[in-house]
DNA sequence: TATTGTTATACTCTATAACTATA
DNA sequence: TATAGTTATAGAGTATAACAATA
């Protein structure tokens, strides 16, 4: 069988996108790529173990994580602005996570237009327990970091988020 | 044209991923969330930046990144390794590059299965501008960010690279 | 037997767009 | 007219797997 070709790959064995750069770039670059590159680590290892641990995706858990914080659920509309995409998709990992009896959908009589998603008893306790897991994850892979270090990024990052300025043309006009 | 629904969001607008998190939660997780939301925001800005721009995608982007810095090529398979993705997918990409004259395969005649990939003077033109165009989107997402900020997120970003554990079972046995 | 690269296939996620039902 | 949600479609990106040619 060694006509399989599995993907078996050590990132630390490679160079990265960061290997892109010289010393010669502006330091925003390299930063940039260097985030990135930090990012692109840590969220492949958790849709991995996403997957082979729970059999489950990163919007699908992002989502199940919106409706674990409003008990009464939300609206789909809503869903959709707060992840970022459009109704269609919202839709579509709805209908997966209701199929396997993890949220499901209330119509409301008031505007019979909408419906409310929320998590079943089912899908709370799943959650629980893949949060439990994920968080797990995170904190073994942030083991080696010291705490002045998690702070020091804390606090930077929170700044960045401020201030990342995106371009005028990529948002709407109002 | 009121049933269209094209994405139209200000990422500022609404709560992210990080607000998942309340403050009694591991500083990692919180950390941890409040990275990856910094990270979709300016990677989302690029991706859409390339492709209204330049019509293309960051995959694309990346692998002529890679062949820049390798003027001689560079085979499929490095490729592979380098982008950790498989076989399959730079065979897709690279015949994307190809058919657009970006990059050329050049059959290495000392092992008749191996090919080089390498880009074209027309590739090299096009790359050069590109990453001119995103260097820019990069300083001017940073614009707002002191300069002390910077060289901390660099050095601590550069350490948690260094120390980010990955879990043992998603790694070959070697 | 192992490696290089290609092809075929399937799946997830995404966007655009048109549609239905309702407001 | 506008909104909530659905459906249809298309495309990118990914993985798994089998294959041919070559080593």
């Amino acid at each position: 069988m060694n006509d399989m070709q599995t993907l078996v790959v050590d990132p630390h064995q490679y160079p990265d996108l960061e290997s892109l750069t010289v010393p010669e770039d502006h330091l925003d670059l390299r930063l940039w790529l260097r985030m990135l590159s930090c990012c692109n680590l840590i969220e492949t290892e958790i849709r991995s173990r996403l997957r082979t641990e729970y059999d489950t995706t990163l919007p699908r858990f992002d989502l199940m994580a919106q409706l674990q914080r409003e008990p009464g659920g939300m609206k789909m509309t809503d869903l959709s602005r707060y992840m970022m995409v459009t109704n269609g998709n919202i839709t579509g990992i709805t209908d997966q996570l209701e199929k396997e009896g993890l949220v499901e959908r209330i119509r409301n009589s008031a505007d019979r237009r909408s419906s409310v998603v929320r998590l079943t008893a089912k899908g709370r306790r799943a959650f629980r327990k893949m949060a439990r897991s994920h968080e797990e994850w995170v904190l073994s892979m942030f083991d080696g970091l010291p705490d002045t270090s998690r702070d020091v990024l804390f606090e930077t990052l929170g700044q960045l988020k401020t201030f990342v300025r995106l371009q005028p043309s990529s948002r709407p006009a109002g």
